[in-house]
DNA sequence: AAGTGGTCTAGACCACTAT
DNA sequence: TAGTGGTCTAGACCACTTC
């Protein structure tokens, strides 16, 4: 319990969590953060912090002068959007066993709007990978990676199409994707992306349009995704700007 | 600057946030946190909370032994999702001047999943409120909040609907929104909201499905929303779940 | 080697809730 | 009034980037 890395809030945080969910605290009564710091044998400030953490993804919910206490309703939150990273993670969450299968890797070059918001010149190559992810056989996502061809280092193969985004930057562009910068947008399903999916075109869905980011804030990868919203809902947690 | 409530760590946010804005910082390097903790007379540790915050909120990047810098692509966004309050707030940080106009007032029982939802028996009635939002003339959005009747004190005239959820709960039901769970949901307008939001009827559109909960933890609203998506679009950042 | 952000401690005092 | 979470301080040491 006292090792370095992962750090001491993060163990803190993991070591609480898992007596949340297990329902080790009697009433959802959690005991006092000084309680805590005593127990775990680190100071109140590492309790804090670790509590703040899971205040904030709803896992626990704190009341000035009387305690902290289990939040329910937030346990019911598998994945929560501003955290999703892999979708592979997302769909294990929900409890499916995930694949990926690759539609297609192309290349294309930028238009004016990509351009503009990858930081390169109109026109530029982009490496496009397409992909669908599927629970058993049925397709629950699919996406478009779009990445400016000349930060890749060699050839990608259909293969390696299948890494996630992050991996496939790690190894090709020896870049780390950092956080994305989304939209999420309201559409009737284009034919192409219906069929991939397998529900009737124009069914309504979810799409989101971001920009991923690396280490050094620059922009490195345009993704587009489409969900299938009978297999997959997006929960958050919506809280006043100031808390 | 030494006056309590706001916080110090508010003020000092708050500060930097407009020191930022307002583009002080050459070549968007921040100041060191010992410099700023200096500076302005804190500790070094209300530094480090106020830049978490912004750091959080998009607004900066810190690259450890590095510095702290102007997050430029993450001050373009207005609203958070996370963060979003009422829709007033909203649409005016989209640089609009937004009115309200209630579209009814009414009461009906509460179906099965509702009752499930507020933590009621099914059957039991429920205040609506049904709102729209505009800019100018324009439409934006469509709201339903529905209110166990038994938590309102007192009659609610029609011209009280126009008031924020918010202020609705604390006045009549004493009651303070603590946060929403939210689901995202892609849908094609039915004909009575598509008609108010002044669009063809199956128009692709975001909906909100989300249950307000009070300071105490307990379930006090049930809100449906409607949006549209070419006058307000909702941005958000995603970040690995350990950031 | 110098300077930066990241982690952690120990302790003080305040604001609020319960009883 | 006792106990809780909320805020803030001062200082130590570490990991990392930069030169």
């Amino acid at each position: 319990m006292i090792t370095r890395s992962p750090s001491l809030t993060d163990q803190v945080k993991a070591h609480l969590k898992e007596r949340i969910v297990s329902g080790a605290f009697e009433e959802g009564r959690i005991p006092s953060e000084t309680e805590l710091a005593t127990e775990l044998g680190v100071s109140r400030t590492t309790i804090r912090d670790a509590l703040s953490r899971l205040e904030n993804e709803g896992s626990i919910y704190r009341k000035q002068g009387a305690g902290t206490f289990v939040n329910e309703p937030g346990l019911q939150i598998k994945s929560r959007l501003e955290e999703m990273w892999s979708y592979e993670e997302v769909l294990r969450d929900h409890g499916y066993t995930p694949s990926v299968r690759v539609v297609a890797v192309t290349s294309e070059p930028a238009s004016q709007p990509l351009a503009a918001d990858l930081g390169i010149e109109p026109g530029e190559q982009l490496l496009v990978v397409e992909k669908v992810f599927l629970e058993d056989d049925l397709p629950v996502a699919l996406t478009y990676n779009r990445i400016p061809a000349r930060l890749v280092t060699g050839k990608i193969a259909k293969a390696e199409g299948a890494l996630p985004l992050y991996d496939l930057l790690d190894r090709h562009c020896d870049r780390q994707l950092s956080y994305y910068l989304s939209e999420i947008i309201p559409v009737a399903l284009p034919t192409h992306e219906a069929t991939e999916l397998g529900v009737p075109r124009r069914t309504p869905a979810l799409s989101f349009e971001e920009i991923g980011f690396d280490q050094n804030n620059d922009p490195v990868a345009q993704s587009t995704s489409f969900f299938r919203d009978d297999l997959l809902r997006f929960r958050l947690i919506r809280r006043k700007a100031g808390a």
